[in-house]
DNA sequence: CTGAAAGCGCTTACAG
DNA sequence: CTGAAAGCGCTTACAG
């Protein structure tokens, strides 16, 4: 507690060694005789030796930290894509540093200016969704800037994003591998980009299997009474269906559950597939609806491998000769995360869990 | 992009004085020339200078940064915490670093020690809730660490909770308030802690306004399937009753679809509150149910607060004559933090909103 | 009120 | 393979 930290210096003396050398095998930079190396190491550990990160970074001109910069920390998605951000920067040692701008212009731009301040390696700006889109900071740091979920409005940025299309191919080949052929597809917003990227996705893949939808797509919002009212209006026109494909997890328990109030049975009569995993996200409905996870937390350690490897790329090329960063703006791809098929009931079948029983529950 | 930052060197120079009173003129720190500061100030803007914040960490011993070691990020109620200490220290210009330990033992181990490399000025440990015990760090650090929703299991540690009993409280009162007398209780595992002190401020107020508790309490879990099961058990023994304190959000919906699936008229017949607004947090259901807020946010900010109040008292004493942090020792105090009450429909009536229609369209 | 100087703990060419 | 020395950009007594 209130013991000094032991030193560079310290740890020099003890061993025997100059500070040079101590700090060489510390980084393992530089040959250093095996022996000498070995009892460095070893003083080290006596002592509990902890180099000071700051004094480090001021010498060597790197932080060893990742600034996040995010949108919005409140955001619904946030949460697992921070996580997984965090744990990739974790597992090469590096720092993350948290900014939330809120939607605030004025604090991002002074979280901006802080995180020029501490000089970060790199930055991750968090959005809020692939239909958000994020002002470019990039030409503020010398360092990498990647867009986690949310693109940005300078095209030369490189984001990554969940692959919303994919999410309608997976839903496409589950339908086609539990042998349904009569499809349709209940989503939001058709001017949003994860609404028709997903509805690309299914037609595709429909296609591909020599499918097309069943009826024309019904467009309301991502919330569980317009699964009701589309239900409704399914019902009403008397169309021929036998599988539902839901923007997302939410429209998917409106129908679920307006479905089972009208009589239909679900997977037997009706399959349903949602997407977003809130299931899994909310640890509960467990096994009740087949969904698309978009793996946030992916989505999160995709950018900061990103950021990472940026990094290591122009620590090499510094060594070499500098192209000023042009190799950078080359690779600037956007990059997608592919999302994974999480079954559960609605599709499957099977014996109902405790936890399925909720909607039947409810239906009296 | 490529231009070189301006070191206060530059800005020295640039405006005619030693680096000295540049350094003093930027942290106010000193007595300087009116004139003079002025010119500085108007130079440092014009440069569009950026103090170097590690190489001011190194040369100050202080680095502005206070450490964030997650028990689990991924838990239900961890984001609130981190917005609301996100947001504290923004305010006071200090960074966030966060650290995952993702209940892994030797992780977590691995993050103290990144934490001490870092030489952060505080630690907020963030934990999982009242019911979970944080393992103690803070002999590990010279500077203060406070735990925010958890305890730890020293009892010489400081931490930061949500006010279970008030929420106890704040419900009685409402019922109070609305006339109702004859009031039920249903809620998780007797053992918790939560469970525990949200009844006993329940008792406490009804007893202060003359009335008990119309049944003895039911004790479940935090499920919707025990609301329904509940609600059973209740119609089942023919309770006579008019209100109900669920012991948080999932049972309050369980008992409100099953009372209504009953035909139980909510709230006319009976009202209903709960204790998490998850309906605020996940943005849908608004309105729909009276429910207590624990304000995670708040949590999260005091504890912040306490550190940076511990921080501030630190280097003062430290100034004057260093008591070895026995004054830190001295207000080792757990602190609570009051939630709100956030009503809704479930007790107060009043026409239906789009969204109070959920639950009335899945009855039929 | 202001500046020259030492120092924070480390890294990194550069000699030997 | 190893060490003496300069340097990273700042702060902080200490003289003047």
């Amino acid at each position: 507690m209130g013991t000094k930290p032991v030193r560079l210096i310290d740890l020099a003396r003890a061993a025997n060694v100059s500070i040079a050398t101590a700090s060489q095998v510390m980084n393992g930079s530089g040959r250093v005789a095996p022996a000498t190396r070995q009892r460095v190491f070893e003083t080290a550990e006596r002592l509990d030796y902890r180099p000071n990160a700051l004094a480090r970074s001021v010498a060597s001109g790197r932080s060893n930290t990742v600034g996040v910069l995010a949108e919005n920390a409140s955001g619904a998605f946030c949460m697992p894509v921070l996580v997984g951000a965090n744990r990739a920067l974790s597992d090469v040692d590096l720092a993350s540093t948290l900014y939330d701008a809120a939607h605030d212009r004025r604090l991002r731009r002074e979280h901006v200016r802080r995180l020029q301040s501490r000089h970060v390696d790199g930055v991750v700006v968090l959005g809020e969704g692939t239909d958000f889109q994020s002002i470019s900071v990039s030409h503020e740091f010398t360092g990498p800037v990647v867009y986690a979920l949310s693109r940005s409005d300078d095209p030369a940025d490189t984001s990554v994003l969940p692959d919303d299309a994919h999410a309608g191919v997976l839903a496409a080949q589950h339908f086609v591998e539990i042998g349904r052929s009569r499809i349709l597809h209940v989503t939001a917003e058709s001017g949003l980009n994860s609404v028709r990227d997903r509805e690309r996705g299914l037609r595709e893949t429909l296609k591909a299997n020599g499918l097309e939808l069943a009826a024309p797509v019904l467009y309301g919002e991502f919330r569980r009474e317009w699964g009701f009212e589309a239900t409704r209006r399914i019902v009403a026109e008397g169309l021929e269906y036998d599988a539902i494909f839901a923007g997302n997890d939410e429209i998917a328990i409106g129908l679920y559950a307006q479905l089972l109030a009208s009589g239909v049975r679900v997977p037997d009569d009706v399959a349903i597939i949602g997407v977003d995993n809130a299931a899994g996200m909310a640890a509960s409905n467990e096994g009740f609806l087949t969904s698309v996870d978009l793996r946030f937390d992916a989505v999160g350690s995709a950018a900061v491998d990103l950021v990472v490897s940026r990094l290591e790329a122009a620590e090499t090329a510094g060594a070499a000769t500098s192209p000023e960063g042009s190799d950078a703006a080359a690779d600037a791809v956007n990059r997608t995360v592919p999302g994974m098929l999480v079954t559960g009931r609605s599709t499957l079948g099977g014996p109902p869990s405790t936890r399925s029983l909720v909607l039947e529950a409810l239906i009296g």
